[in-house]
RNA sequence: AGCGGGGUAGGGUAGCCUGGUAGCCCGCGGGGCUCAUAACCCCGAGGUCGGUGGUUCAAAUCCACCCCCCGCUACCA
């Protein structure tokens, strides 16, 4: 049995995850993970909130707020909603935790005694005004080549061009308007060029997907350039090299590192074991799983590996990268500054968690971009969820109760039908965790659905209620048979809609929960015996009302004001 | 501009790697059933697979060029 570490993507919480967030990592990483405990894996699933960097630092200042007080409140509503969702981490820590302060600053010092870090001075950007550097991205101006005024000092959203900030005109700060002045400044490097021949090598020979592989590939041969791993920001971890005194330690860097850390955090806390973590990273055998959206493919199948590498320690360096599109909203990007999407709290205020976590996972972004559009949504869940498989199973249920005194009945001889559907359900597990297993969740989640369609045909073509008058021995092979596809559901539901699979679980009355690890391998077999008494059968899921596409934007801007209310009060709008 | 991904019936998708005249879901039209949540089952209509050219007995699938959408391009995270 493999060891597993699976990671998220961590939020940036200078905001609250919207559902593009939660589908693109850590929604996916939540359904591999519960898979895997499902097989009984010995599986560890991290992430935490990315709490350090300019982007909160601004937000603090804009809002008369020191960044601590605001990523406390951020952290503490995100954590609640990731409960919410049912994510089912072993640990959700944050960049401000001590173990992973500590973590990175040692790590960065092994960077350094390696040889991996040098110095060296740069010009960049500065507002006396405000009394700070800025990224690229917090300078505007008018662009030299088009002449458009609102201008990044990265790239020009008019021309496309790509910039740099001392090539603005007028160069201004994106914070506070006043005018920029380039500023000498020392930073530490990151001499990610030495190790281009073995991330090369490893890339060539990872069992990395297409897309994230090539992609990366091309980036190295292209020739990579040292990047700096220092910043001049008052918030963030402070860099432990020599003479870096006033520097903290670029978010990228230590963001990643929070795999690792959050993993050990665990040990200390849950095992009291401080070695804990290695026996995980530091064994080759264990297999690391990063899910992440498309924009983050290079800091980890090429930064993060690098800097594993470098540190001259034992690291497995990334097993597998699954790597998301975008999901998009009505044809448009989600964004913040145009309130354009929904976010994870103001779904809650519309449908339990298993709503969307089934809608979301059946139109997870796998090849190409996903437009999120209501209709879809009520399809998905009107039609697959509750039509399919809420369907099946209380019209099953419901015929056991009034038919059968709701015991499983007594099964006899086998019939073609019988047999092929008893083997299909059989096989059930292995199909969908085949899926699971090649990443393809969209196709896993299909593929349970299938079997209560299947299961709908089964029924119509056996007629039980007609048998039952006639028959009454083929009417029970039936009804034990579609018990136990009932009970098959509940278990491949596990992943995806924890809620619903356990309510299920309960309403068969069948023992302990439906989560325990290795359930999955035990549903290679009938799990329902003749004579065993079920519980009370009552709807799995309720249905969306016929308008509700209509309906939903309205809705939606209702939930939006409850919403704030619930906010802490630093991450209102 | 360069690199990567995508473009398949009204909507959503599979198939493409390993060529053999297109599969599934929703919607639509017709029929059936009555165990079930106005659910379920069956039948049917609807696609020259972004465009052009090429390879081949045969192209959604391979090759070339072009058009459109999305992302990345190293200091947003």
């Amino acid at each position: 049995m493999a060891r597993w570490v699976v990671t998220s993507a961590w939020p940036y919480v200078n905001n609250v995850p919207h559902l593009g967030n939660l589908i693109g990592s850590i929604l996916s990483a939540d359904v591999f993970a519960r898979y895997l405990r499902l097989r009984g894996e010995d599986v560890v699933f991290v992430s935490g909130s990315d709490e350090h960097g300019t982007p909160i630092e601004i937000e603090a200042i804009r809002r008369g707020v020191e960044p601590k007080q605001l990523t406390d409140q951020a952290h503490e509503y995100v954590s609640k909603l990731i409960q919410e969702y049912r994510i089912s981490f072993d640990n959700y820590t944050r960049t401000e935790s001590p173990v992973h302060k500590s973590f990175v600053q040692e790590f960065m010092t092994k960077l350094y005694q390696n040889g991996y870090i040098f110095e060296q001075d740069d010009v960049l950007p500065y507002c006396p005004r405000d009394g700070m550097f800025l990224p690229d991205r917090f300078v505007v101006g008018t662009c030299p080549y088009c002449g458009f005024e609102k201008a990044y000092g990265d790239q020009c959203d008019n021309c496309g061009r790509l910039l740099h900030p001392s090539e603005l005109k007028n160069p201004r700060c994106a914070i506070c308007g006043g005018p920029v002045e380039f500023r000498k400044s020392r930073h530490w490097f990151f001499d990610i060029p030495k190790l281009q021949e073995k991330l090369l090598r490893w890339l060539q020979e990872s069992r990395l997907p297409p897309n994230v592989k090539n992609y990366s590939m091309n980036w190295v041969k292209e020739g990579l350039k040292p990047r700096s791993v220092t910043r001049d920001n008052k918030w963030g971890i402070p860099a432990p090299f020599p003479g870096a005194e006033n520097k903290t330690i670029y978010v990228w860097f230590e963001a990643l590192l929070g795999y690792v850390s959050a993993t050990k955090e665990y040990g200390i806390k849950e095992k009291g074991d401080e070695e804990f973590w290695k026996r995980y990273w530091f064994d080759s055998k264990t297999r690391t799983v990063y899910f992440i959206g498309k924009d983050n493919i290079p800091f980890h199948a090429i930064i993060l590996p690098a800097m594993f590498i470098a540190s001259g320690d034992p690291y497995v360096l990334p097993w597998y990268i699954s790597s998301t599109e975008y999901l998009m909203y009505e044809g448009e990007q989600f964004s913040k500054s145009r309130r354009w999407g929904i976010w994870i709290d103001e779904a809650l205020e519309l449908l339990p968690a298993d709503y969307w976590r089934f809608a979301l996972i059946k139109m997870r972004p796998e090849t190409k971009d996903t437009n999120f559009t209501w209709n879809e949504f009520t399809r998905i869940v009107n039609s697959d969820m509750n039509d399919d498989i809420g369907n099946f199973a209380h019209r099953v249920l419901k015929f056991i109760k009034s038919r059968f005194g709701n015991k499983v009945p007594e099964p006899s001889e086998m019939k073609k039908l019988d047999k092929e559907y008893l083997d299909y359900i059989l096989s059930a597990p292995s199909r969908v965790g085949s899926y699971i297993e090649s990443f393809r969740f969209k196709q896993a989640l299909e593929e349970v659905v299938e079997l209560a369609r299947k299961g709908n045909q089964y029924l119509n073509a056996k007629a039980p209620w007609e048998k039952i008058k006639t028959d009454p021995q083929d009417a029970a092979t039936t009804m034990y048979i579609a018990a136990n596809a009932v009970a098959k559901l509940a278990v491949l539901l596990a992943p995806f809609t924890p809620d619903a699979a356990e309510r299920l679980w309960k309403m068969l009355n069948m023992e302990g929960s439906v989560h325990e690890p290795g359930r999955w391998l035990e549903a290679s077999k009938p799990l329902l015996n003749p004579g065993h008494v079920l519980g009370e059968p009552e709807p799995l899921f309720r249905k969306l009302p016929n308008d509700f596409p209509e309906k939903a934007h309205e809705l939606l801007a209702e939930a939006r004001k409850r919403v704030m209310e619930k906010r802490p009060p630093l991450l209102r709008w």
